[in-house]
RNA sequence: GGGCGCAUAGUGUAGUGGAUAUCACGCUGGCCUUCUAAGCCGGCAACCGGGGUUCGAAUCCCCGUGUGCCCGCCA
């Protein structure tokens, strides 16, 4: 608690000189405590004790007492078992809220950030797994602006290059006849007539039929190398090809992803970076890099052996025999102009580019270039393993997104409350994309898990619905308190009145700083999730204790507490990409 | 063969070297004449194994075991 902390620093100070006790950073002593019931923050003395050579438990128990000499009613310091534990009077948290009016990250050092996320190859729809990517970023992406942070969001586009070209090469040769016979004889699946016009479904079956019959033939492999290489060397009308193909399922992507709340500010073509020659300036620039060597064909790259890589191979190769560039080289290409954009960079990865990443890095160093930050997350398993789009092995998002909505409806209608039915389909389709969002959300990046539609699907207490049901809830208040024709009246100080319900939703309201900066800071929305979850508990807690409209008389105070936890719901929603309805 | 992740109730998950290990599903017992019961209250149940560091380890280190990813002049 950011403004119990910044209150106690101070006095713990003093406390501590008093003692003779002078410690740099002293603020790190404290802590948050594991049970919140306890207190709001807290100092163990196990380390002082250490030091000087007393018992933890008489420690703490003189801290305190010096430190409430110094305090004023607006904290509670008591120790327990070795602790000094401090809480905050809820009566002071109110008074800040309502009178001093509190502004959260007013004193945070705001950046311009650019986090590039999702970037899949536009080769076809998205299924469960890739989708991750872009749920991961985006939410990067709006707690970084909740923080204040100014942030690009950005797609790499992959225009050039064997996926885009295999696409490309079979929309030019392949009849749609051959292709459903090809994939046919492959066992996969016929396309779901729901998708029948939506060109990310229609397009993959080229990329995947020809993926099938270029095995083992020569002469589609050699068309596939000319043209692949054309677009490597920058050749305008190969790259104009290629884009004609792709677009089409780029665009049907990214009406998927609008589905799930998720847009981008700027989409940057990998091409770009060879045709304005900065690929070609870091190849040469490369070849002075201490690590640098050439393999007999001509084949240029750095030897990170002593870089920490290994494995079968611990080169990194940058060039190729023919002179052309790899991925990875135009990477790095990319990564110069992006520093361009912005002081902080953020890259959301799966974890197959773990290795590539830090060869990526070394490479950046090497030329005096900062590496990123990377966030890596792992796969969604599917129950019969991996989810591929080339072997159709799939489940996706379109057909995610359509369940979910079905099963809201379903919901809907056996609900009590009465809805109008183009209002249930709006809330129907809010609550299947929050649901999902929060589903892959919650889940920490690194750990991996396998889909199941149920629990893809759930919309059980720590869901979504559970989150932003709180919220409509808190709406539904508001609106009747307006009904009722309550003037602005401004609130008393005497007015305030707290119970442990009111007194835990304050101190889980002001927990909200610490929360969105720790997500921020490591990167991990799922610290945030649980942290919404909290707070809508502690709003439920507070909904069934406090009632705020009696015999149409209003409680002020509740009120105020009530909407100004409306208000920090709906801005949680939306750093999390769930949609805050005003009923449901 | 080598490297890098991950391992917590029956299941899924949280967890910053510190107090009685989080939340949910599940199973179980209650609460709608009451501001939306997609809610609230109670009970059951867990730190992969073995060493080490430390006053203190789910957390740090080492050795195993299981599991995922990677080791291409592909992207």
């Amino acid at each position: 608690m950011k403004v119990l902390k910044k209150k106690i620093k101070p006095i713990i100070g003093k406390a501590l000189q008093h003692y003779g006790l002078e410690i740099e950073n002293y603020e790190d002593l404290i802590q948050d405590p594991r049970d919140r019931s306890v207190c709001d923050l807290c100092i163990p003395c196990f380390s002082l004790a250490k030091v000087l050579k007393e018992n933890p438990v008489k420690i703490a128990e003189n801290i305190s007492k010096k430190i409430n000499e110094f305090s004023n009613e607006d904290i509670e310091v008591k120790s327990l078992n070795g602790y000094v534990n401090f809480s905050s009077n809820p009566k002071w948290l109110a008074n800040k809220l309502f009178l001093e009016n509190y502004e959260f990250f007013e004193n945070v050092d705001k950046k311009n950030i650019l986090i590039e996320h999702t970037s899949a190859n536009p080769n076809g729809p998205f299924h469960v797994g890739r989708a991750r990517n872009a749920i991961l970023g985006d939410c990067l992406v709006r707690l970084n602006r909740d923080l204040g942070n100014e942030v690009i969001a950005e797609y790499y586009v992959d225009d050039m290059g064997k996926q885009v070209g295999i696409l490309s090469w079979a929309i030019e040769n392949i009849s749609v006849d051959e292709v459903e016979r090809i994939l046919k004889n492959n066992q996969i699946d016929d396309l779901n007539p729901m998708w029948k016009n939506k060109e990310d479904h229609i397009r993959v079956r080229w990329y995947q039929a020809a993926n099938i019959i270029r095995k083992d033939n020569q002469k589609i492999e050699n068309e596939l190398t000319d043209i692949i290489n054309k677009s490597e060397e920058g050749d305008e009308e190969v790259l104009t090809k290629f884009n004609n193909a792709f677009q089409p399922i780029l665009d049907g992507m990214l009406e998927t992803l609008s589905k799930l709340g998720i847009n981008y500010d700027s989409f940057t073509n990998e091409s770009q970076f060879i045709i304005d020659g900065s690929v070609n300036k870091i190849m040469k620039d490369l070849e002075n890099s201490e690590l640098y060597g050439e393999a007999e064909n001509g084949a240029k790259y750095l030897e990170l052996a002593e870089k920490g890589v290994s494995g079968k191979s611990t080169k990194f190769f940058f060039r190729r025999g023919d002179g052309s560039s790899l991925y990875a080289t135009r990477d790095l290409a990319y990564h110069q102009w992006k520093w361009k954009k912005a002081e902080k960079l953020i890259n959301v990865l799966g974890e197959d580019h773990r290795l590539q990443s830090k060869q990526v890095s070394v490479a950046l160093n090497e030329l005096k270039i900062k590496p990123p930050d990377v966030v890596f997350y792992a796969f969604i398993k599917l129950p019969e393993g991996k989810m591929s789009t080339r072997k159709g092995n799939v489940v996706f998002m379109d057909d995610l997104i359509f369940e979910a909505e079905e099963i809201a409806l379903k919901l809907l209608s056996e609900r009590k409350i009465k809805i109008e039915e183009i209002e249930k389909l709006k809330i129907a389709k809010a609550v299947a994309s929050s649901a999902i969002r929060f589903n892959i959300l919650k889940v920490s990046p690194e750990k991996g898990f396998t889909f199941k539609w149920d629990d893809a699907l759930s919309f059980d207490s720590d869901s979504a619905p559970f989150i932003m049901y709180s919220h409509a809830r808190s709406c539904s208040i508001n609106e009747k308190v307006k009904r009722l024709g309550l003037k602005d009246e401004l609130l008393e100080l005497s007015e305030i009145e707290i119970n442990n319900s009111i007194s835990k939703l304050l101190r889980t309201m002001f927990r909200y700083e610490e929360a969105i900066e720790k997500s921020v800071s490591e990167n991990k929305p799922n610290h945030f999730c649980y942290y919404m979850l909290e707070l809508s508990t502690a709003y439920n807690l507070f909904y069934r204790d406090c009632p705020i409209i009696n015999d149409s008389k209003i409680n002020l105070f509740n009120y105020k507490v009530s909407e100004y936890s409306r208000k920090l719901l709906f801005r949680g929603c939306n750093a999390l990409g769930i949609i805050p309805l005003e009923s449901m």
